[in-house]
DNA sequence: ACCCGATCGTCCGAATTGGACGGTCTCCAC
DNA sequence: GTGGAGACCGTCCAATTCGGACGATCGGGT
């Protein structure tokens, strides 16, 4: 296809009402979703505990994402007025829509695996080798989940299963 | 800014003199062993036809890397004098070494698994749905494999398995 | 010779990263 | 109680990384 050049913005029918949300913004809003209000804190520590098996998100952006949908009426917050002063972030039902949006249609793109050991194995190391040396810390992952799903269904035997199914 | 703020707690004897290699750069160094010496062009092209199947590289990395990799003494470069002055990169010994220390003992942790796909479905996505959008996606890739497979046979019986390993 | 689309190289603004740093809080020894 | 010590928690910033705009060059068709 002969792609010109393409300086020139949406000459198209209107700008952009959609309200797009990054992968991070998604995670957000779906653990206020989850797990009720939150702090960045908190925010940090759902992360590390679900979806950051797969996908990681560095503390900061927990810091400066939830403002920016802040902005954009997607969630509230509420601030701490001593003390740490810390902001609390709900979702708004703005948020809820936005998020069954996304949900109703993601992008249909395949990501990737990035992994430094299938870069290795690429690259000319022992397949064998590698696996070895994976083979612990992937039983230790699982371990893991096995404990996520264990206490998942104590918790709540009619709570989403989404969660859950992303362990496999 | 008075002293250099460095974290510092290795305390230990050395610092740390070995030149660690980014991924791009196990990727650069990689391609250029395994195809032969190479313009950033012809980089890009190797990247979409193999790692970048699971790793993609901004092109522009591709500009920039090769010419750290040789300031570095892992390449050499050669510059065309006339038209596009383009830069022909090579790797040298000291590079062929640095990536067999690399491959040797990559390092050990699990990549992520950075998939749209999973987050809609660990938020509420109905995961028959998503499979089934899903699929032809994957099939479609994996016509490519089955035909980089096939023609890689076809290359050279001899050749290093690592590259088609990875594709399972 | 000139043009046109495809190929190729460079640059730069914007977004991400990860970590340093400093301010709070909790809890234990006294 | 009270004074730390060490764990929490929030903010800021330098350094990459990212992706795309933009120009320059090529090849071949007329």
């Amino acid at each position: 296809m002969p792609a010109p050049p393409v300086g020139v913005q949406g000459a198209g029918a209107d700008a952009r009402p959609v309200e797009t949300l990054s992968p991070v913004q998604v995670i957000v809003l779906g653990l206020l979703r989850l797990g009720g209000p939150a702090t960045p804190y908190d925010l940090k520590q759902r992360v590390a505990g679900s979806v950051g098996n797969f996908w990681s998100v560095p503390h900061s952006q927990l810091y400066s994402e939830p403002d920016r949908l802040a902005e954009r009426g997607l969630v509230s917050v509420e601030r701490e007025l001593g003390g740490r002063r810390r902001k609390s972030f709900s979702i708004t039902d703005a948020g809820r829509q936005a998020l069954d949006r996304w949900v109703a249609s993601p992008p249909t793109d395949l990501g990737e695996l990035r992994t430094p050991a299938l870069l290795a194995v690429f690259f000319g190391s022992d397949p064998v080798e590698i696996a070895a040396t994976q083979l612990p810390l992937h039983e230790a992952k699982l371990a893991e989940y096995e404990q996520l799903i264990a206490a998942g269904r104590a918790a709540d035997p009619g709570a989403p299963a989404g969660p859950l199914l992303t362990i496999h």
